[in-house]
DNA sequence: TCGATATATTCTATTTTAACGATATATTGA
DNA sequence: TCAATATATCGTTAAAATAGAATATATCGA
């Protein structure tokens, strides 16, 4: 029963939310998510690992960068049943409509501070 | 987003869960579910109410008893979802399956202190 | 109407969660 | 090797969640 409260848990937070609802578009790093939210480094980074604990996304190094992208669903059961409902939910609600108007100007070498 | 939020912390909760599980098999009163979860009668009402906010469920009243039934899920497309998977998903785990060994004995008619 | 009973609500204590700043740990490029 | 940068982790603090006991509310039966 721990890895299905470990999903529903994951899944309870509005920015954890909004991250998959990022990684939908395509895959990012911890600081071009950072900056779509305007939340702080190690608070982007702590959820990231959240989400990741649940199966929901997973995380690629590349150099500096940890390209974080949306699990293929390999892993367990409850995380593809919730990524993929996730895909057709919340597509219309403000927070989610906002986010995608932010997103196509993120780019990790524009980052401003750490 | 509030609503789905509100289903996915709904479920964060093993007691919670097993609430869902238990209403799977019959509607139950709450003092059943207090006595096949062993915890106290004001938790037990406390947690129906979470999930019956977030649609999981709703409670019916009959006389002194109110029966809590899965909801029929025409009020959320999150809830109604959920309601779905959770009937094939935790079947076999075992918390599940010593509550499906105790209910058959919960009767509210036998039920000892308050 | 009164006592017994089922449920809901309130109060309080404890634990868990979430955020930020500061620090530690890579990795790259000069 | 050293400075700059991205990410992870740690420490702290404030807010939210959870549980149980006590109390309030509602209903039934005598």
């Amino acid at each position: 029963m721990k890895p299905f409260i470990r999903v529903m848990k994951a899944l309870s937070d509005p920015n954890r939310v909004k991250m998959m609802k990022m990684l939908q578009t395509r895959p990012l790093c911890v600081c071009e998510i950072k900056e779509s939210l305007g939340i702080a480094q190690s608070t982007t980074s702590k959820n990231l690992k959240i989400l990741e604990d649940a199966e929901l996304i997973k995380g690629f190094k590349d150099g500096l960068w940890v390209n974080y992208s949306l699990s293929d669903g390999s892993g367990s059961a409850y995380s593809a049943s919730m990524i993929g409902n996730l895909k057709h939910w919340l597509n219309n609600k403000s927070e989610i409509l906002e986010l995608n108007q932010v997103l196509p100007g993120i780019d990790r070498h524009k980052v401003v501070g750490k």
